[in-house]
Order: structure tokens, then sequence, then C-alpha cells
DNA sequence: CGGTTGCTTGAGATCCATCAATAGGAGTGG
DNA sequence: CCACTCCTATTGATGGATCTCAAGCAACCG
């Protein structure tokens, strides 16, 4: 069954109507920029060979100094930070197309830390490779802006979440925001996909106790709209939990950053 | 009385030494770069004519197509959003010197708003001047990816409050982060600072009820390690403050971004 | 099988929100 | 100079959302 989020098919509709071995980047990027073909061999070219990261494994630690941006080709990911008294707080959660630093802005130590959730496959793709790829192309710069708008904003979104939403509004929205990010790269079918972050981790990401987490999802459960059973998540009215959690897709940019 | 953060006046010290009425903008980028009196004219040249605001006014509201960054000059405000049920939450802060949007991603509408807290100085600076700047000075290049880099992290570390972060710790957290950016642009004096911010908007935010953040506040009086008074901060103890509040200057990346 | 990891449930405590009222201070007009 | 208003800060009382502690259960895996 194909998703209804037809608005998001503009630019990408002749590649997914059939089987589609595409890199989740590009499929990311399309909506950004129209890639030439050109542009998306560029952009492959550069990234440095693909490497495989087990679950729960630190991929960037808070204090080294980076040299080259992960990149997430399959599986999930998040960047954390960890106070003083030992709490953690997941910032923001990386899945296949992201990448976990901001294009352009390598610092000279880490002020937080980068780890997979699940098993990874990842390529890291060098500052100076992502740098030239800028220079010789605008779609790829353009591209490349969008991306870095959309996922600042995501960000934002999140920090809106923890100040002002309950927790069962953080989970919902989180829910809505990963369909659609999801269904960007491919890995929505129906109107479900696979959710594999444990509930300690959604703790940490929405500033909640495990406990609690595991009783909002129940709450959500009750209310008919979307459920979420082992690994999987199932969103059985997506308008109603868009209007429970306040969700407005508008931050996510899918018109492209100067359409 | 001169601050004792004296690793900040690497570069600016030969400036610092008379009373200076360098533009807040070049203060805070001289932490992120080189940048030489060339530089300098530069950035003041791309700069249009600055223009006063009233408090609590909108500058960008959400949904327009803006068109040029808003740059402080003097006074407060904020980047915020609003939930459909009404609840608002600031999202970031902005002092003298600080680019109220990124510099190189304008989208094509606002998915927030940027807005006074004061009466506001401030200087639009359109995107094509600031991107002829960075190509025309790699220096320039490197001081706005700095500021950027900040800024994020700024907003990350908030994010991180939010989720884990009790309110005695997210006020003192404020304070502390707010001393050193303050202290960049030379508005401190002794160790307090003007802090205009009414607590109902202390309260959007970090996230809290006005009522919970006055009697915060008046907890952090009592430990004495810091008190705010009308509209005068004062921090008696920075180190305690610190401890108490889990704060680390790294993420200000004070060194530089490739130092 | 025993160990591990993730999920679930209950009870009690804590942090923080809400509601409601009062007080102070700055500006304004008479 | 006073009366008035608005905005901000303060205080008390109560309730609710969420946390912590603690225990049990289910699935998986070597």
């Amino acid at each position: 069954m194909r998703s209804r989020l037809n608005v998001y098919y503009r630019f990408a509709k002749e590649v997914w109507s059939t089987i589609d071995m595409t890199h989740p980047l590009l499929r990311k990027l399309r909506f950004g920029a129209r890639l030439t073909t050109e542009d998306e061999s560029v952009l492959m070219s550069i990234l440095d060979p693909a490497r495989t990261v087990s679950p729960r494994e630190d991929v960037a630690e808070e204090g080294i100094r980076p040299h080259a941006l992960p990149l997430i080709v399959e599986g999930w990911a998040c960047r954390y930070s960890t106070l003083a008294n030992g709490q953690r707080q997941i910032i923001s959660l990386f899945i296949p197309g992201d990448l976990c630093e901001p294009f352009g802005m390598l610092p000279r130590f880490m002020d937080h830390s980068v780890a997979t959730l699940t098993p990874v496959i990842m390529s890291p793709v060098r500052v100076e490779r992502l740098k030239s790829a800028v220079t010789s192309s605008p779609r790829i710069e353009e591209a490349l802006w969008w991306d870095l708008l959309v996922s600042t904003a995501i960000d934002r979104e999140h920090l809106v979440s923890l100040g002002r939403r309950t927790a069962t509004e953080r989970l919902g929205h989180l829910f809505c925001e990963l369909h659609l990010r999801l269904d960007m790269v491919g890995l929505v079918d129906g109107m479900g996909y696979e959710m594999p972050v444990t509930q300690a981790d959604l703790g940490d990401l929405l500033g909640l106790s495990m406990v609690h987490v595991n009783r909002s999802l129940q709450e959500l459960r009750r209310t008919g709209l979307m459920s979420l059973r082992g690994r999987r998540l199932t969103i059985n009215d997506l308008h109603g939990l868009r209007e429970l959690s306040f969700f407005d897709e508008g931050y996510l940019h899918p018109e492209g950053a100067n359409a």
C-alpha cells in the first residue's frame, strides 16, 4: 500500500514507482533541490567506504577532534549529552540519510557524543570533500543548506516538545515526525513503520522516565490513534494523532528551501 | 573591575583595554576567527541601516517569507513558537551581536517567529551580501561558521536543560551562559549584568510557570550564589553556580572553530 | 537453562502547575 | 501631587503530572 503523502512525491515519483535501491541520502536531498544525475554521482563519490557499527556504540565521543561527518545509511543513531550527575539527554535522533553533524562546521572538539541505537551501516564523509562538492554544484549547495535548515528545525521542535508538551503529546509528536521523515527515505509501509527505539531511550529523548513512557504509550494505545507493539509502530488515525500532539509539518519544509 | 574570564581576551585585548565602541558583531566574531581590519570593514559595510524596534514586537512572523537576517545591535530579542493551544515556548534568546537566523539558510517561510523583549536596535543583513562577504574572505567564512556552531550548541544545551535539569538548575545554567555570552560583547561589569527578561518570559524560555520561576529565583537567592533584583543580575559565586547547574562552558567554543 | 534485556505494574513521594489574591513600581492624566 | 492603571513580582493553597523505588514478567540467547 502506498503512503498517502503525495505531496512529497513531486521530485521522486519516477524512482519510487519501482523497487528502489537509491541511497537514502539522495532520496532525502531530492526534496531539498532538483539534483541532476551528475550531482547525485558526485555526492555518492565523496562518501568513504561504508562500515558496520554495533548497537549502543559511540561513533564520536565528547571531547575528541572529529575529522569526518558520520552519515547513516541503515539503522538508527542519536546525538546525546550526559550531565555531571549521570543523567543522559538524547538531543537528536538520526535515521537513514541523516548526517550526524551539520555540514560545514566541524569544531575543534565535540561538545556532545554520537552513538548508535541499533546496528548501523554508516559512511563517513570528510568535510573537505563535502565542501568541494558544494562549490561544484549550486544544487548540491542548496540541498545541503536545506538539509541543515530541516535538521535544526527538528531540534527546535524537539525543544518545544520538552518545554510545552505533555508526555503523551511528546510521544505523539515524535511519531508524527518520524512518519514523515521515514517516508522521505522510503521506510514507511502502509501507515506504520519499524521503530526500534527502546522505551528507556524514548525517555532519554523526551525528558521522561522509562516508567512514564510506558504508561503514556498505553494511554496512546487506548485512544485508538496509534499503537507501538514490539518494534512496530502503527498509526490508525494520522489526522487525530497530529491534532492531539499539535503537529504541524511546516517545520520539515517539504517544499524545499527556496522553492 | 575587569571580568575574570581572561581566556576570552586572547584576540581582543588590544581593543578592550580602552573604551570600546566596537560593533558587538565584531566583538563576538573576533572569538571565532582572526579577522583583519579589512574583514571588519567588509562586515560593517554589508549591514543595512539600523532601525529601532519597540519591546514585545514581532520582527519576523511565522509564515512570512523572510528577506533579511535581523542582527541585534542593542537590546534583547527571542525566537519563539506558539502551539495550537496558545502556549508559547521561547526557543532562543538573542543579545547584542546575535544574528537571529543562521546565515546561509533562509527558508521559503518562517516556521517560527522572532520578537523583541526590550527596545531593540537592529540592522538587517541581506543574505546575498552576507554570502558575498563569506566568499571574499576565508576568515569571515570561518567566523560565521563558528557563530553558527555556537548558536546551535546553545540551542542544544537549552534542550538538555528542558529535558534533564530542575527549575533552579535551568535558571542557574541560563545565567552562567548569559554571563559568558554577555562578557564576549562587553556587557558584563564586575560579576553582574543587566538582565531585562521578565519572570514570565523566563518561564516561557525554560518551560516553567511564572510562579515557579519566582520561587526558584528565591531559592537561588537563598543559596547565596546569585541574585536577581530588578533588572540586575549579580553572581556572587560563579564556580558554585556552575556546579549547581552542571554548566560546562565547552559548548560555547571560546577557542574558536578551528583554532 | 540461567542470564540478560526490555516491558509492565503498584505505591508513595516530589516537583511543578494552576488558581486566586495581594503588593509594588512606573507611567499617565487630572 | 494624587488617583488610576498596567505590568511585574510575590504569596498561599491545592491538585496533577511525573518520578523513584521496587517487584514481576516475557522474550531472547548463548
